[in-house]
DNA sequence: TATTCAGTTAGCAAAATAACTAACTATCTT
DNA sequence: AAGATAGTTAGTTATTTTGCTAACTGAATA
């Protein structure tokens, strides 16, 4: 039952991990490229990337010293697939509002 | 920094409060109705809900004894607009897989 | 070869999360 | 009025998450 949306909402959930996303969208980085803008100390950043790795939204390769960082695409499609779904059904229901005080009133009756 | 993404993205991190938000796209429904299908005791459950109406993703009248609750899709359309914008950005780069190489390439030479 | 640079590992502490039980309130139903 | 029903509050515990510093490895440069 856990999901692989479980770690990728889990890894979204953070600031800093989505604006490395925002920051990758637009092309790879280095690690240290990705450090930049923010303010806290390297290890506890990298921790953040591990996250995003683990989740596979983040792959990466290491040439010589340098870490270079690029999104994999994947894990964001699927999320955003389930975002759309729930919405669409949401959205289908045009009786959504009659729905919920039918509910209501209904359960005043019991 | 701290954005509404946060919350929302930190809510759809766990299954239960995920199978919350997919049982309600079809409805309201009371919180007994949405525990049911849960084995964790009611208290816990409660907190799950607690943590969707804080985030404003559900709402909930309280009518008698009886708490009915329902969606509240903008929280859901913005993580949703999130995505896509970012998927957009990703998209849009045809010379993604050429960018990394070049950068790749870049760091090589430094 | 000595130094700097890029990233990594290890270990610690504070805070947030998610679960439980027990006991309680308010509202129906009989 | 007594009992059942729906939800709530309080308090405890275990785990995970997020941050830090210090010390280290391996690669490039002077």
């Amino acid at each position: 039952m856990t999901n692989q949306l479980d770690s990728f909402f889990g890894a979204m959930a953070d600031p800093t991990r989505r604006a490395v996303i925002e920051r990758l969208a637009s092309g790879p980085a280095s690690v240290s490229e990705l450090h930049a803008p923010h303010q806290m100390a390297l290890p506890t950043f990298m921790r953040h990337l591990k996250v995003l790795e683990d989740t596979g939204i983040l792959r990466s390769i290491k040439k010589g010293r340098v870490r270079t960082c690029h999104i994999e695409a994947a894990p964001l499609i699927e999320a955003q697939g389930w975002l759309a779904w729930q919405r669409e059904i949401w959205e289908g229901r045009l009786d959504r509002l009659d729905a919920l005080t039918q509910h209501i009133s209904k359960t005043e009756q019991e």
